[in-house]
DNA sequence: TTGTAGGCGTTATCAG
DNA sequence: CTGATAACGCCTACAA
């Protein structure tokens, strides 16, 4: 049914591998014969068949990112990132969404690693030990997660929400809410740490809530404890969550940010699109990916890479949620 | 460097096809020399394959979904439900982001047709020519646009906004605005044509404004518009128009539904959320991946798969937004 | 410049 | 039950 290179060879009246130099190194073959093969590429529709390529190359030419959760739009900006400087050079990506606890990260990893020159992962889920066990026997590129032995590509979320908490401080906020992140989650360690140590360092009470997933329906369910709690200002998880709270604090008539002022983290498309705009941490995701793809070119390109550790840095972003302490 | 079936053969000292053998049909094998194979398997940490086993197969147990850009909501219930339903039938998904037009979007439907069995293809924004001749040739089925002599998944978003014109001239509204989409959205088109047909049918005065942004913010920034136009009901292009509209309303001291009705379209999970909860028309996004799926897999189980065009329907899911025209 | 031969790792077929 | 052998489609020496 689909056509050969032995297809096109035997129409032109050449050998197979005429017809592959034919269109792998155009220069090494007599312009004559390459105008009649290409002609018969063209007539019959012959297409390289990528695995047979793959099999004796051992290259794929593709790349994989597996992400808990495609829906978050904290991990989009990851993956245009990775598409387009994997694009420049020269590799296709494919995308896994393991759909976070629900189906077998781990599988997802191997199965993409089957398919592809190496694998991205993203704020990975699974057991360490099994990531690291795994890291050390594939091409593994981890992002947002430190594991031991591996490249490991961190956002350092602690500046920006150190800063977050500044900025409350530096509008007369002297109660501030942490809404913390699902319990395993490395991203809420480390924010709620540097939430903690800025909180203490400036003069801030902080009263943590949690853990909450990352959904706008965790938000909702949380404004009426920040309420409750007295509090002036909220730092959240991530966008997902502000903007729930937002919501909600919006139907109680709770002026945002007359009230109580909102931060989020990752400053993603959310944030300009909820109302009033999200004060929030700005997360490098454009960065993480494109160093994540150029580690994977060194070591794809025969480089011996390291294991290492890049800190890429957040900041403050400041939009309209954050506003004077009202009293 | 990688362990391979000759490998493990060796160390057993057995033939490869044995080893083969004892992995893919465990009962046509000595249970002795079963548990030997299985141990040295174990022991070098041999693992299969996946291209050489496509080689000769011709499966590659994948099936590829190409979205014009993963960070519209939209289309991750789509890629979700897709995953699931391929799962459930042995196949892993390989997900590409066509980056709207910016890519090229048949490029990334080839890529993919190489790499998995079939490929279904969200709201293409490609020549129909090229895409109904790349549907002659390869294994896809499109879903939200229809493409002569193909297998399409169609979601009638017409259905429902006549629905929501109906009902709000149920409820006395006589004066309704249409807050349009992205202008060369083909949803929009759809959604705007069935909201003035309707119009038209049941005497109806249908006012348009836009486009806008399927974003918070564009509401908001129609909330004024509406008001001003004297106005009682609203259908907005999606949900969080929609909200935004509500937030601005509830703002100026509008009520909803006391004095203008609001319909939003997608049935997201903003609807449930938002206060007060939104009537808006439901989008069968799971039905459409899990229908691609199906006829695919049908596909690729052998049978004959006629072209044709499977609607969808949507419907109108009346909530706390819609009431009595006050006047 | 072109053809031949061998191999990439696996599976299916056919003997033994 | 097990072992050769021949594909699967392509690429890359090596030879002509």
């Amino acid at each position: 049914m689909t056509v050969t290179l032995a297809d096109v060879a035997k129409r032109v009246g050449v050998s197979a591998s005429t017809v592959s130099r034919a269109l792998s190194s155009p220069d090494k073959v007599n312009p004559q014969t390459r105008q009649e093969i290409m002609a018969a590429v063209e007539a019959m529709g012959y297409v390289p068949n990528q695995v047979a390529k793959s099999l004796n190359s051992g290259r794929r030419d593709a790349l994989g990112i597996v992400v808990p959760d495609i829906a978050n739009p904290f991990f989009p900006p990851i993956i245009k990132a990775v598409q387009a400087r994997a694009a420049r050079l020269g590799h296709s990506v494919l995308i896994s969404d393991s759909d976070e606890q629900t189906r077998d990260e781990l599988g997802l990893v191997r199965e993409l690693v089957k398919r592809s020159d190496g694998v991205i992962v993203v704020s990975p889920r699974s057991d360490p030990g099994a990531l690291a066990d795994l890291a050390a026997r594939e091409v593994i590129v981890f992002i947002n997660r430190e594991i031991e032995g591996a490249v490991n590509v961190l956002i350092d979320d602690g500046v920006g929400v150190g800063q977050a908490v500044e900025h409350l401080h530096a509008l007369g906020h002297r109660r501030v809410c942490y809404l913390a992140g699902p319990a395993r989650s490395w991203s809420n360690k480390v924010r709620r740490a540097a939430a903690r140590e800025a909180a203490e360092r400036v003069g801030v009470e902080l009263v943590e809530y949690g853990p909450f997933n990352p959904q706008m329906q965790a938000g909702v369910r949380a404004a009426d404890l920040v309420v409750a709690s007295g509090a002036t200002g909220v730092i959240a998880y991530d966008d997902l969550i502000a903007s729930g709270l937002m919501l909600r604090l919006a139907q109680r008539g709770v002026s945002v940010p007359g009230d109580i002022s909102v931060i989020g983290v990752d400053n993603s498309a959310l944030s300009g699109m909820s109302y009033p705009t999200l004060t929030s941490v700005s997360v490098p995701c454009y960065d993480a990916g494109v160093t994540a793809v150029n580690i994977m070119n060194e070591h794809l390109s025969g480089k011996r890479v390291e294991p290492q550790t890049i800190q890429l840095e957040t900041e403050l972003v400041v939009r309209g949620s954050t506003g004077d302490c009202p009293r």
